[in-house]
DNA sequence: TTGAAAGCGCTAACAT
DNA sequence: ATGTTAGCGCTTTCAA
């Protein structure tokens, strides 16, 4: 087994000290171009590759970035975080860095729960995606450690995120809708405590009010503990279950709750979309399996994650940088589950 | 911003030696009980703990796994491999391993492709998911790193594989079909290369030919050049554009293909399961939300995740550790698409 | 523009 | 059972 080649094998070979071969590993200015030029050539020839842990040592800082999950995130079976997380890695490529992912209890509790890579200082900063506990936040900010949020933010906590346009993206739902004639529209919530959840909720009573339609409170479904496909089911059913008029659309503030409120209109005999329009948002792979196919709105969750790293790497390389809250764009998917096609014109 | 505890921090504390302390830390003999017991009670009192780096760079480890994915594979929309990941960060953490993931091309064609981790030295072992070139299993050997495969196999190379139970998952497919009256059986197999999906193939001759069945080639879609939604439903159009009897079962070598078929049979007009029932692999999401629900044999994604983190450990720890083949076990899942129901007495 | 030298924090021989 | 010490391979002053 050949011995591993070191920086002390390149600047021997080209004659110069290891501090000179160093600055040019790492970019550094004040070197001359020629011997530069030399040297690039000498470290393909040998194949050298700065070690990490050796850099790490003497600069004090690992290379990798934490990527931290809850336990219930990550073991959804719809791969929304999984996603971001993709995202996170293959950007971090472009920035030579590494992603280290874990996942944490919603909350922290006592100090053995806290990930080994902030312990062992093997992280140079920090990605958390979805809803966390707040003394999460703390404890990273106390560690001095930078810090980005993807889908989510805490009212009252300094730190940078990254999320999506939830406002324009139902803006666009219901707009759609109304052109197609409809002006009962009912609406999907779950838990509005999520500031995803609580935008889109918010956005879907202004558009209504300005395009001069009624909110009608029996039609709106929020405030159940979560928003999976089973909390959309029952909240149709508290809907649906109600005498007195029925809306003609349902908003639902996701796809997997838009999926419950599917399951429980066709167990009842509803029509989708004849009687009832739904709409779901994130679009989820399993909305276009489904009969009818759902329309959504469409995020784009690698672009996320990858945004996340560019202002984390941002944040690590200059530690006074700013503030950031980056929204990324959504687009109308228009499937079949809202009857109205694309070509509606007003 | 306080300085980072070291280990002389906690050796001075003690009133000992560092090395006594790095002893200690690493779980080695020849300590005093109660010097042990004192250490560690100083070393939770500082909230110390081994700085990642500086124990690499000195036992020339990086405490990282490799994970190796083809671009293909880590772009799926089924999260098939995906979950075999976080089934191996999950394991990781109990070893004290992070997990590095990154993806390649097929094949490995120039050395600048070689993912960073190897270059840097930065992991201890390498686990490969899916099918991959031969050349990286080559490379991967030649840097003498441990190395896992987790569904796949390369016939001429010695390496160390986790897989399935693919022989029996089949045999409880076609054994519950032909409990359910079925005679006429055909397969749909795609790329019949891949050692997984050889090995159905080869499963649904056999339990044929055992239960004295009549393998009909007319019925058998194989070569297709993947194994996707699309492979499966251009799959299905030949076996039932074809002039004659017709099966009255089709075995899918997975779901993808599965779904595929489905779609193509329904676009016919052909009823499942009343004219023709169809049995996929793998239990993915989207099977449950077809109609009609597809009726599979459920894989244990994370387990083989977490069994590859166990046998890379230990041979990471030992490097003499033997080769070893380890196959997970498997379970049909009856649900509608078979029209067979699950007590079906034979 | 380049070199010399002092660490970074830890492990592992070797000595005691 | 514990201490001494020499690195691991790199970055980073500081000096030339």
């Amino acid at each position: 087994m050949k011995r591993k080649i070191t920086i002390r094998d390149v600047a021997k070979k080209a004659g110069l000290s290891v501090s000179t071969v160093s600055l040019i590993t790492n970019n550094k200015p004040n070197v001359n171009d020629e011997t530069r030029r030399k040297v690039l050539e000498i470290i393909k020839q040998l194949g050298y590759h700065a070690q990490r842990s050796a850099r790490g040592l003497a600069s004090q800082s690992s290379g990798n970035i934490g990527f931290i999950l809850t336990e219930d995130h990550f073991s959804q079976a719809e791969p929304f975080y999984t996603k971001i997380f993709l995202g996170t890695e293959f950007e971090a490529r472009n920035h030579n860095f590494y992603i280290l992912l874990t996942t944490v209890g919603w909350t922290l509790k006592d100090h053995n729960q806290v990930p080994r890579f902030l312990l062992e200082h093997n992280v140079d900063g920090v990605i958390i995606a979805g809803k966390i506990g707040a003394s999460w936040v703390d404890y990273i900010h106390e560690q001095n450690l930078p810090l980005i949020l993807i889908d989510y933010e805490l009212p009252r906590h300094r730190v940078s995120t990254v999320g999506m346009d939830n406002r324009t993206g139902i803006k666009l739902v219901v707009e759609h809708l109304r052109r197609g004639g409809h002006t009962k529209i009912g609406f999907i919530g779950g838990d509005v405590h999520h500031p995803s959840i609580a935008e889109r909720f918010a956005s879907y009573r202004d558009t209504l009010s300005a395009g001069g339609i009624s909110i009608v409170n029996q039609w709106i479904a929020v405030g159940e503990a979560n928003t999976s496909l089973s909390d959309g089911y029952e909240a149709a059913k508290k809907i649906f279950s109600m005498n007195g008029e029925r809306p003609t659309a349902v908003v639902c503030a996701n796809d997997a709750m838009a999926l419950g409120c599917m399951k429980f209109l066709k167990e009842t005999g509803v029509a989708i979309p004849g009687d009832v329009a739904i709409v779901g948002f994130d679009n989820i792979e399993a909305g276009l399996h489904v009969e009818p196919r759902l329309t959504t709105v469409n995020v784009h969750r690698e672009e996320m994650g990858g945004i996340a790293v560019r202002r984390l790497v941002e944040m690590i390389k200059d530690q006074s940088a700013v503030l950031t809250k980056t929204l990324t764009p959504v687009e109308l998917i228009v499937r079949d589950s809202c009857g109205v096609k694309e070509d509606v014109s007003d």
